[in-house]
RNA sequence: GCCGGAGUGGCGGAACUGGUAUACGCGCACGACUUAAAAUCGUGUACCUCUGGUAUGCGGGUUCGACUCCCGCCUCCGGCACCA
């Protein structure tokens, strides 16, 4: 048995000492930036799905060191945000001080894992130093007017405390505390991310290294849609209303026009409208509890009325929940006789269903066949549905229109945990911000820092901190109060690896050329339509202004499969069945916990724990470790060579491709190869010690020190094979008789069918299978197929 | 409902562009060592009516040959969900 405690702690300070892990400068070399995503330091520390990423990672990022590339693999912290703040909360200290706490255990954690980061380049989204530049970024998009102030209703979560933005709920609830989310008109600060809506969408084809699964969910998440917007006139209030189709061809079919509660239309049109308390009333019910309205909830607008634009007949207007405030023109017309959600509150309302598209008459009808003509539709009726679509648009004066389901960015936060949003009101010079020269903007000590709950954030009370002169008129201003929310820090902090210590620029232009994009980029696959969408609209921003030369920051993406309970299921406090890695680490090692995690399934599936399984990883680094003594002179026999050439090959591959499970199976085959010999050629456990240094980096180490080696063998090159030595020199081939496999015969490579068919003619069993039959199939090395 | 992924031994899984299904590991059984147990090592381990036959969720198809390709279903997991 190895003490895997003594050999743990002896390789971490040697390695510590001899900085092992310092990224290389030598631009003679390829360069691989390798990343995972950065954790939110929680108090709980490291748990076993950060396990599993950061371990895939390590062991790709060791092999490419070990091949002789230049690695860049750093580590820091995603530490502002409300998880941060609540348990500070919690725990009744300062956010900073916690925060402190949590970093410097989860880098022990880290260490203690044995990845090999070069901590020379830790950052912290967190310190002044790091989020000067976040607040720079913010006032670049502020300067192109990629940010402005808006009034218009959020997601208000009463729990949190703060507004949020859409991806931040989960099926209409707060995804931090499971909250319904209310609606409410509040000021903020929003990020224009429409404006980049088609580039995110179309740059998805250049991302040949990501999954189709994770750009499926960024593609429904942009959802573009192509539509049309028809005007419907309402001659008494002299406004227009917008509506927002993609069936245009149904315009016959409108018994009403449909607004959503959050509409500006409803604004327009309240003066107007003879029951304007009630409508008011139904309003503030909206905001509240939206979630789980029922199609029929609505109200009409009493004497309001609009104008058909082709028939020029009278439809009443509605205000009505299904409508949605912030897709389209938050105003449609409804076609109960097509539309389910219309033909629902057309019931219930007794508004008018008229079909208007052949068909179907088990109404409503939805799906348009290919001979599908217009009907009740007036001089157009026998129009085909498609060609009607763009006639009766033009004839009611509507034109085609592009919609996105991505809504922009809400971007203030109510709390104080976070990056103060970088601008000053002034009444003479209104909004004004931040010189740069002035940056950070520091969040200034406080004593509490709860939420409020008053849609201000907890800086607004601290007046020293707000009250500034205006950098403008230097007449008297105030401090933006809002922070940012947490993904600022994490949609940019890839290039800050690249050039930490930097205080004049964002990033060193030279050096962000050297490194950027990046190569290998792993994470969890939660962050598909959050993070990942929005680091991707800051680097395309900075690339706009010439801060960054790629159009996109991660080149590869790697999606990690959740590790479930034991026996299935999701690990929580609750249920107790929570994996600690490090605790199991402390009996079995970290090596044979690292083993395991990449033995275990394929990186991307999902897998459940499994207690007893861990044995098998310790058990074989035993033996691996047992071989050392059975080490000596001389060479191997033919076979176990080309065993070694063939393990290097596809133990090379499978790392490369992520295939960390089959490489383990590989790399056992080959130790059990070797256990079976009396002595075991250095030369052999050389290859294996170094092939197993990406998993099990403390005991290789440890290995390749007793071979008399005094450097490292993380600064070992890794093996190369020789791939005509992995050749087998005979090969096993199929006999297959009406395609069923009656034996195997073994000729040597690259045999021809005469000589194959001889040597099944030696076989008495085979040959009275095959006897008076004919080849049908030959294939060299493969098989031979009778009939 | 829509989109994506997956169904292979008792369990996690392997099988590259169609070519010997079940690698590797866990578990289990038996044996060795031991006073005994644990640990370790060795052997075996898809199923059956076993000279043969049947098995990769189910039903068809293409092929000399299908886990792999095509058509139609079922189940599970993940994401989105009043998207006009």
């Amino acid at each position: 048995m190895y003490d895997h405690k003594e050999i743990e702690g002896r390789w971490q300070k040697r390695w510590r000492a001899d900085k092992v892990y310092q990224t290389s400068e030598d631009t003679t070399k390829e360069k691989c930036y390798s990343l995972v995503m950065f954790p939110y330091p929680s108090g709980d520390g490291l748990h076993i799905g950060h396990a599993r990423i950061y371990i895939g990672a390590d062991i790709y990022a060791r092999m490419r060191r070990m091949q002789g590339y230049r690695v860049l693999h750093p580590m820091g912290w995603d530490a502002f945000g409300l998880p941060a703040e609540g348990y500070a909360l919690k725990q009744g200290k300062h956010p900073q001080e916690t925060t402190e706490q949590n970093v410097a255990n989860f880098k022990q954690q880290c260490q203690q894992l044995g990845l090999a980061y070069d901590w020379e380049r830790e950052i912290n989204t967190t310190d002044p130093a790091y989020y000067k530049w976040t607040q720079w970024i913010f006032l670049q998009l502020y300067k192109k007017g990629l940010a402005y102030e808006s009034h218009a209703p959020v997601n208000w979560c009463p729990s949190c405390k703060t507004g949020l933005a859409n991806e931040d709920l989960s099926g209409g609830k707060c995804e931090r505390c499971d909250s319904a989310v209310e609606r409410k008109p509040l000021r903020q600060w929003v990020l224009r991310i429409t404006d980049y809506a088609d580039q995110l969408l179309d740059d998805l084809e250049t991302l040949e290294g990501w999954s189709e699964s994770v750009k499926e969910v960024q593609r429904h998440w942009i959802g573009r849609q192509e539509g049309f917007v028809i005007p419907f006139v309402v001659p008494s209030a002299g406004a227009t209303i917008e509506v927002f189709t993609t069936r245009p061809d149904t315009l016959f079919g409108c018994s009403y026009i449909a607004l959503s509660p959050e509409s500006g239309y409803v604004e327009t049109l309240l003066p107007h409208c003879t029951n304007r308390e009630a409508v008011e009333e139904y309003r503030r019910e909206q905001y509240i509890a939206k979630a789980d309205e029922t199609v029929s909830s609505g109200m009409v607008l009493e004497g309001i009325f609009a104008k058909h634009p082709i028939t020029g007949d009278s439809v009443p207007v509605y205000v009505a929940g299904y409508v949605l405030g912030g897709y389209g023109t938050g105003a449609v017309f409804a076609v109960p006789a097509h539309d389910e959600r219309d033909h629902a509150f057309a019931q219930i309302h007794g508004l008018p269903i008229t079909q208007v598209v052949s068909g179907d008459d088990h109404l409503p009808a939805v799906e348009i066949a290919a001979s599908s003509v217009l009907i009740n539709s007036g001089k157009y009726d026998g129009t085909p549905c498609e060609e009607a679509k763009k006639i009766l648009t033009e004839a009611a004066g509507g034109k085609p229109e592009v919609v996105y389901r991505l809504q922009d960015w809400v971007f203030s936060r109510q709390r104080y945990w976070g990056e103060p949003i970088p601008l000053i009101h002034c009444e003479q010079c209104g909004v004004v911000p931040v010189p740069e020269e002035d940056l950070p903007v520091e969040l200034p000590e406080v004593d509490s820092y709860e939420p409020t709950g008053t849609g201000e954030s907890p800086l607004a009370a601290i007046t020293e901190w707000v009250s500034v002169t205006c950098p403008q008129c230097k007449g008297a201003g105030k401090r933006e109060t809002n922070t940012m929310p947490q993904w600022a820090g994490s949609s940019w902090y890839h290039l800050r690896y690249i050039d930490p210590g930097n205080t004049t620029a964002l990033v060193d232009k030279e050096k962000e050329r050297q490194w950027m994009p990046v190569d290998m980029y792993t994470g969890g696959m939660e962050h598909a339509a959050r993070h990942l969408i929005y680091a991707r609209f800051w680097h395309k921003v900075l690339r706009d202004s010439g801060a960054v030369s790629t159009s996109e920051p991660y080149a590869t993406l790697r999606t990690v499969g959740i590790v479930q309970a034991e026996g299935g299921g999701k690990m929580s406090k609750r249920s107790g069945n929570v994996v600690d890695p490090l605790a199991i680490a402390e009996y079995i090692g970290v090596d044979a916990v690292r083993v395991y995690l990449a033995h275990i399934a394929p990186f991307a599936q999902t897998v459940a724990w499994d207690s007893k399984g861990v044995a098998g990883p310790r058990r074989f680094l035993e033996r691996v470790y047992a071989l050392r003594e059975k080490v000596g002179a001389g060479n191997a026999d033919k076979a176990v060579t080309r065993l070694r050439h063939k393990t290097i090959l596809s133990v090379t591959a499978d790392i490369t491709a992520y295939r960390f499970n089959t490489a383990v199976a590989t790399l056992m085959i080959f130790a059990n190869a070797l256990g079976d010999i009396e002595t075991v050629p250095q030369e052999e456990y050389r290859v294996l010690v170094r092939l197993l240094a990406p998993f099990a980096p403390y005991l290789a180490d440890e290995l390749w020190h007793a071979l008399g080696n005094e450097t490292s063998v993380h600064t070992a090159p890794f093996p190369e094979a020789d791939a005509a030595a992995a050749q087998e020199e005979t090969v096993t081939i199929a006999v297959q008789v009406q395609g069923k496999t009656r034996g195997t015969v073994t000729v040597p490579r690259g045999s021809e069918q005469e000589a194959v068919l001889s040597t099944v003619q030696e076989d008495e069993r085979l040959r009275d299978y095959t006897n008076g039959l004919t080849v049908k199939v030959f294939v060299k090395d493969k098989i031979v197929s009778f009939v």
